[in-house]
DNA sequence: GTGCGCGTTCAAAGCGCTTTGAGCGCGGCG
DNA sequence: CGCCGCGCTCAAAGCGCTTTGAACGCGCAC
């Protein structure tokens, strides 16, 4: 069924059948609603890549990753597809990704923007300093960045308020007494995970304390490297109080290596986790009433949304103002935050 | 840049440049290496949506989820996408995502076959029974079945061993002593979950056993869930001996149950885990050189590349075979198991 | 010298939609 | 009575590609 044969068979031109479906106001009410019962009637749909080329619009949206960057952020990867997916839905857009070699990243840049294979498209996992923005910027193709980077140009961008998130994480810890604090972070050249460690930072400085970097490693948010990190801080000379953890499967592995030694989360070590709001991941309050772990929590769905709805908000209305929003992160008390062992024990 | 520019620019006919980059045999093979250049040169691309006009193909996979199934296989849900959008990349297909909701499901997959956006799609999730394969069989847009169903109608369809996967976890500790094994399973509306369930019993029935439903439960595969159930069973007036988890991440929360008790994974009580092989859950051997979790290993990346083989083969050579491919799993041994306490403590 | 086949190129049609510009009938106004 | 404007509808062009069918030039055989 085409556009030609419905309107055959109303025994109107394509034109007016046209018109009719994609609300003009030229069309009698009265057509208008016979079409619409024919056209749902016998199921028909304009073909898609036929309403592209005469629109020259591609209702699309576009996701490129690369393998490798891929491996660094998949824990999140499908929450935050999730919430562009159906951000995207609800706005009429398709959603396209793409998984790509690394070294072939900036051909498929080329050859999207040339294809014209989507409107507008996001970009993933940018690095402390990007060279793909630049890039984007000179094809002409619309982007909004997940993240941030530190380059010179100005472009749209929606975040998560990582420098923030972390310095709120660690002022807990510096507040409750500790001085010594481990951090167990992402990948540094991704701008996320620099962002987290500058908020470490800063919290150490606003307490006139500095960074000690035999306690800071970094690399993929994995389990077992939670896990391991933490068994080579609890095992060296002078071991920290407590632990900051970049991501919530970190966390996880950090707390099974303390319970394996027979340590109490929160009173041999405590443990400050960053949480993307996953639900497989869910960090819940259990039968004690309060959960297992303390966090500052973000939404990794929710900035999926957001994502979409910026980036469609710009191809719409083109020549608005760049996108530009921090999104807020919310601090969740659990038991494995306390006092240092120290002042636990010179307390009465 | 497009078509009739680049002709225009080489003196040549649109007909002569198309076949020339399309590989037509019926162009001078000068003429060809011409063409070539200067569209390399100008950085021309076909218009992706004019190519699927003229040739009726959409060169695209789809990928349908609804919001509530996604929440179900979130975890696994990038790394089988990435080994999906790989495969579909390396072949000249673009991926397409749908996150859908729920009662729209059905809407979905009929506007999708009547506007010609993909040329075919997977099927996520499946249920038992499932009754989506028989509307997109009844649609006639070419699919293939992530899982199984029990369905009367042959499709194509791409598995893991789920049954042999779960009869093997639990044999292993039936052959070790264990009699009263617990079994944390995903929802059991799943196919997967459905599978693994009878590879359960089998297991049991095999050796004379049957299985006890106080000791199995079904929810999402979540880190929590994992830690929920091993609590309840640990507590229960006749607590099993050993576990068996369907994903990794419940097993990490039973894990994280029986340290936060002092009890001794393997010793106290045993623990199998199917596994998925995702990167960032792994189960590498650590310190000791063993892996802490003993698994029944699959590797859903893999899936995600075969299915789109299969899918990409049953295109291009329609009236082909349809797809029907078990994957196999693979045993690890680990430190989560060994004999049942009672064996341990009446040995010499 | 004519005809045929081969290798190469081309003009034009068509894919299914949107959109422009024109047309048609009807009632109201001068 | 004639003209204009309004409301509705239509024919046709165009989006950028692929593909059909035809044409052209050339060398070779008859």
């Amino acid at each position: 069924m085409n556009l030609k044969e419905l309107a055959g068979h109303l025994e109107l031109s394509t034109t007016t059948v046209s018109r009719a479906l994609n609300g003009y106001p030229e069309v009698n009410e009265a057509t208008r609603e016979r079409v619409r019962r024919a056209a749902e009637a016998l199921n028909y749909r304009p073909r898609h890549h036929a309403r592209q080329l005469a629109t020259g619009r591609a209702f699309a949206l576009g996701h490129v990753v690369t393998r490798s960057r891929h491996a660094l952020i998949a824990p999140l990867f499908a929450d935050l597809m999730a919430g562009a997916g159906e951000a995207a839905d609800a706005l009429g857009y398709d959603t396209h990704l793409r998984i790509v070699d690394d070294d072939s990243e900036e051909d498929h840049y080329r050859e999207i923007a040339a294809s014209r294979r989507v409107d507008a498209l996001v970009l993933h996992g940018p690095l402390a300093v990007d060279p793909r923005i630049a890039l984007l910027e000179e094809l002409g193709l619309p982007f909004i960045v997940h993240g941030r980077s530190d380059v010179g140009i100005d472009y749209a961008w929606l975040d998560v308020d990582n420098i923030g998130a972390l310095r709120r994480a660690t002022s807990l810890l510096l507040d409750l007494g500790h001085a010594r604090i481990g951090l167990v972070n992402g990948p540094e050249t991704l701008h996320f995970a620099h962002a987290r460690r500058v908020g470490f930072e800063q919290a150490h400085r606003a307490h006139g304390l500095r960074t000690e970097s035999s306690l800071m490693s970094a690399g993929p948010l994995a389990e077992h490297l939670g896990h391991g990190a933490t068994v080579r801080l609890l095992d060296a000379a002078d071991p920290p109080t407590a632990l900051v953890c970049s991501g919530l499967l970190p966390a996880w592995g950090a707390l099974r290596a303390l319970l394996s030694r027979g340590l109490v989360p929160g009173v041999d070590l405590s443990v400050v986790a960053y949480d993307d709001g996953v639900p497989w991941l869910a960090n819940l309050p259990d039968a004690s009433g309060e959960a297992p772990l303390t966090t500052v929590r973000g939404s990794i769905h929710e900035a999926g949304r957001r994502l979409v709805d910026h980036l469609v908000r710009a191809i719409e209305t083109p020549g608005g103002p760049r996108a530009a929003e921090t999104l807020p992160v919310e601090l969740v008390l659990g038991r494995s935050t306390g006092p240092p062992p120290s002042r636990r024990a010179t307390a009465p």
